[in-house]
DNA sequence: CTACATCACTGAACCGGGTAAGTGGGTGGA
DNA sequence: TCCACCCACTTACCCGGTTCAGTGATGTAG
């Protein structure tokens, strides 16, 4: 009934409670037999041990934080960060660490969030994402010298852990393949252009373009909701001069995009070819398959993980690329006509 | 630098830490003279109670847990589950309660998630997502006397407190909808059948076909994946007495039906009307937006969280409707051709 | 003027693990 | 034979809050 202590263990094994927790923790200091005879009973009456006591006597509180700074409707449709906490998942529950989450508005409330479940030691360690220009979460960090990873990057971070993908490789196969299909009219809708990742791919997006010697290049900031890819594409679709491709920053933008395309009356890919960045299965689903940029967000999230929990337990972490970002055509692109 | 604790507290203020006990949690017994100097100091020096050592003795863990167990590309591409997450967090955010995740395979390993967190004393209360019939995880948390509320139901889940939606209620409008606009073959492409709120559709589905008379009326069961989708449309579309409308169980599923129609050549919603159920930006993302069953996902999951507060607080919590299901008529339903 | 209640606090025990220091018995080497 | 040393434990204290049983000072009623 009332979960079992180390004292319950110890008295049925007829020990102090020290050599239990030796026993149990794998420490010298029991012989074989007597760890196995208590290892046996703490199995016997399903034995956890209590995290609370076991965070207050120095060890880890194992668990690390993760804030969600988005729209909910945004984090919902995206399958982007659900992927990147299945990712986590895998690798901290292997070492049984938890994971916290908390959903807020503003990079603000994130670093209040940090202080406070820093303050209660309720995590190990945080993992950062969205990070921003000067983002006002870095120094926090360093102040507290709380454990960290960001995810996004590359960019100025101090002594936190990053990691990041090429996405300024990416995007040069997406508009070089573009070209190769004989595209020169290549307009590009982004995600929230604060964020340092969306900065990256812009600049290389605008650097391929003048070295292929593209001139009808256009970028247009939207904020990754289907409302603003909708309206980002048909600013574009109603110009004198409209693209014959449209590079997205993520999946949902694409796929609205493809709906005003079609709403419009224009055929993808014949009069507009499509480039979702982020592939995912929604990419899949809609008609025609989209082309899009893959990578594999889990793979990210795991590895994120893994170096949060290096830099958990003091081993420096620098910054980490991870798995490539590929091109996968499907029925979006083509050809212009 | 190292984290303050209420010792430190109380040599500042030249009291007894059992005082800065009592000052910082309102408790009678100082005065109001040195309860303000102690939460001034406390301010000053940006004090967090280590929630490990608050939880030990005796009180809460201020945590409650949360299992997802779907393969990762559904629980990213659904909104469902983030929407839920969101309304969870708005309310315990505001009790600063944290939410702690763990993203599983099998039901099974729910239980295991669910016992050793509750061994741990990790959490205070879980949510339960997903039942099934004669659900495994019941008894176990009946067993741990586990504070739990679970979404979903109506069902039998003894002494543990549900929230429910008028599943029932809101299929048998969706069909009367549909055959208000003329239609009288009209499929369904389900959840996963082991899933009570599936059954609890399924049945409801059956009897209003049945006692408004329509006959050519089936359900093909599936998996919530666009995939799984694809493939009950083309298996419904391909037979001799097609459909001329068919109602999803999710939007990735209806999003999936209709590229699966546009690619038949089918036009939507001349040819075939569509209803899908959990109205997400999805559905109006597409062309022609989804028709969709709606209701407010965030509240309902606000509402579960207020209620496994209560159950936590030893507050009997019963049965409880969330918030209406309700039609919301788009492009992809209209009379048949 | 005493008896008693109230107030504002202090001191210490307690929660359940982790761990440094201590203890007694057995073994090995000189 | 004696000492040193190791093994297998035990003892006791620590972590940082909460809480209960005092305690001295003050107020108040009889």
């Amino acid at each position: 009934m009332k979960r079992p202590t180390i004292a319950d263990i110890a008295r049925r094994a007829g020990v102090s409670k020290g050599a239990v927790s030796y026993a149990l923790n794998g420490q010298p200091g029991v012989s074989e037999a007597t760890r196995k005879r208590i290892i046996a009973i703490a199995q016997e009456i399903g034995f956890n041990a209590n995290s609370a006591a076991r965070a207050l006597s120095g060890a880890r509180a194992r668990a690390v934080g993760l804030t969600l700074c988005r729209p909910a409707r945004i984090l919902g449709i995206e399958p982007w960060f659900m992927g990147l906490i299945s990712g986590f998942e895998a690798e901290l529950g292997a070492q049984s660490y938890a994971l916290t989450l908390q959903v807020v508005a503003t990079p603000e409330q994130e670093v209040e969030v940090y202080r406070r479940w820093w303050g209660e030691r309720r995590i190990d360690g945080v993992i950062v994402t969205d990070i921003r220009e000067n983002d006002v979460r870095i120094p926090v960090l360093q102040e507290l010298q709380l454990p960290a990873v960001v995810i996004g990057g590359p960019g100025d971070t101090g002594s936190i852990a990053q990691i990041w993908s090429d996405d300024a490789g990416a995007i040069t196969e997406a508009v070089r393949y573009l070209v190769a299909l004989g595209h020169d009219r290549i307009a590009r809708v982004s995600g929230v252009p604060d964020l340092l990742h969306t900065q990256v791919r812009t600049k290389a997006f605008d650097d391929i373009c003048a070295s292929l010697g593209l001139h009808n290049t256009i970028t247009v900031p939207a904020d990754y909701t289907g409302e603003e890819g909708s309206r980002a594409t048909r600013r574009l679709l109603i110009g004198g001069d409209r693209p014959s491709a449209i590079i997205y920053d993520n999946d949902v933008m694409a796929v609205a995009g493809l709906a005003v395309a079609q709403e419009m009356g224009l055929s993808v890919p014949g009069d507009l070819s499509i480039v979702a960045w982020d592939d995912s299965p929604l990419c899949s689903l809609v008609h025609p398959p989209l082309t899009a940029l893959s990578r594999d967000i889990s793979a990210y999230g795991a590895q994120a993980a893994r170096e949060l929990l290096n830099a958990i337990d003091g081993k420096r972490v620098g910054n980490v690329e991870a798995g490539r970002v590929h091109l996968t055509p499907r029925g979006s692109t083509a050809p212009p006509r």
